[in-house]
DNA sequence: GTCCTGAGCA
DNA sequence: TGCTCAGGAC
C-alpha cells in the first residue's frame, strides 16, 4: 500500500445522515440482487410461525426444524393442540431446539394467554388496534422479548414491525452504521427512520440480513471477499 | 449468571 | 470424540 492511501481505507468515525439515508435502502437492494426475494417466515399458519418464533430463541433454525417436525407429526403445531398436550410430552418433542424445559413452559403459557384472550386469538391480533398496543401485550407475556414480539407481529400477524436480531447488530456494527452497544429500540429506529414503511419490505429485509449473517457476515471468519456488501463495508477483510 | 442443543472442527 | 461455538429472555 502506498503512503497516504490508508486515509481512504480507515473506517470513518462519522457518517452523515445523508449517507445513512442512502446506505440503509442500498444495503437491501444489494442483498436482494444477490439472494433474490426470500419467502419468509418458514411456516404456513399463524400458530406455526408464533411457535417457531419462540422455539428459535437463541437457537439455530436447523435445531428448530427438528422440533417443528416432531410437533407436526402429532399435529401439535397449533396453540389449542399445544395447550392440551402434557408438559413432559411437549418437552420431549421440542428437545432438539434447546432450552426445552423453559420453552415448553413458555409455549404453554403463551398458548393459554392468546387462546384465553377475550374473543380469542383473532381479537388479540386484530388490525383495528395499533401496533404498539399489541406489541406491549406480547411483551408482557413471560418469555416474549422484543425480537420474538416483532417476529410474531411481522410474520404471523402482518404488522410492519422491523425485527432486530444478532445478525442485524453484527452487520450494522461492521458497516459502521451503528455504535455497537446493543440497544434494540435504538437500532430498530435507525433502520425504520431510513426505510419506507412497508410490510413486505420489512419482512424481506430481515430475511436478507439473516441470509447474509449466516453465509457471509459470520461471527467468526467472515467471508468478506465475495460479500454482496463488500464495496460498502469499511470492515471488509478486517 | 442461567437455560440447552447440534453443527463444525481439531 | 471431545471441544467450542452460535443464538434471546429473564
Amino acid at each position: 500500500m502506498k503512503y497516504g492511501e490508508s486515509v481512504f481505507v480507515i473506517e470513518k468515525e462519522i457518517i452523515s445522515k445523508d449517507e445513512i439515508a442512502f446506505l440503509i435502502p442500498q444495503i437491501y437492494k444489494l442483498l436482494h440482487v444477490r439472494f433474490g426475494h426470500r419467502h419468509w417466515w418458514p411456516g404456513d399458519t399463524r400458530d406455526e410461525i408464533m411457535i417457531g418464533a419462540i422455539l428459535t430463541q437463541n437457537t439455530a433454525w436447523t435445531n428448530v426444524e427438528k422440533a417443528i417436525k416432531n410437533l407436526k407429526k402429532v399435529d401439535c403445531l397449533s396453540l389449542d393442540r399445544l395447550a392440551s398436550t402434557s408438559r413432559s410430552e411437549l418437552e420431549k418433542m421440542i428437545r432438539p431446539s434447546g432450552y426445552f424445559r423453559q420453552k415448553a413452559e413458555r409455549l404453554m403459557n403463551f398458548a393459554r394467554i392468546v387462546l384465553d384472550y377475550p374473543d380469542g386469538p383473532d381479537a388479540f391480533f386484530h388490525h383495528s388496534q395499533n401496533l404498539d398496543e399489541i406489541r406491549d401485550r406480547l411483551l408482557n407475556i413471560n418469555g416474549v422479548g422484543p425480537e420474538t414480539a416483532d417476529s410474531i407481529l411481522l410474520y404471523a400477524a402482518s404488522f410492519p414491525s422491523f425485527v432486530i436480531d444478532a445478525y442485524t447488530f453484527r452487520i450494522f456494527t461492521r458497516m459502521a452504521l451503528y455504535d455497537g452497544k446493543k440497544d434494540y429500540m435504538k437500532l430498530q429506529k435507525l433502520i425504520t427512520d431510513n426505510l419506507e414503511l412497508d410490510l413486505d419490505l420489512y419482512r424481506d429485509y430481515h430475511a436478507q440480513l439473516v441470509e447474509l449473517g449466516k453465509r457471509y457476515c459470520r461471527n467468526r471468519r467472515p467471508v468478506c471477499d465475495t460479500c454482496p456488501l463488500n464495496e460498502l463495508c469499511p470492515k471488509k477483510g478486517a
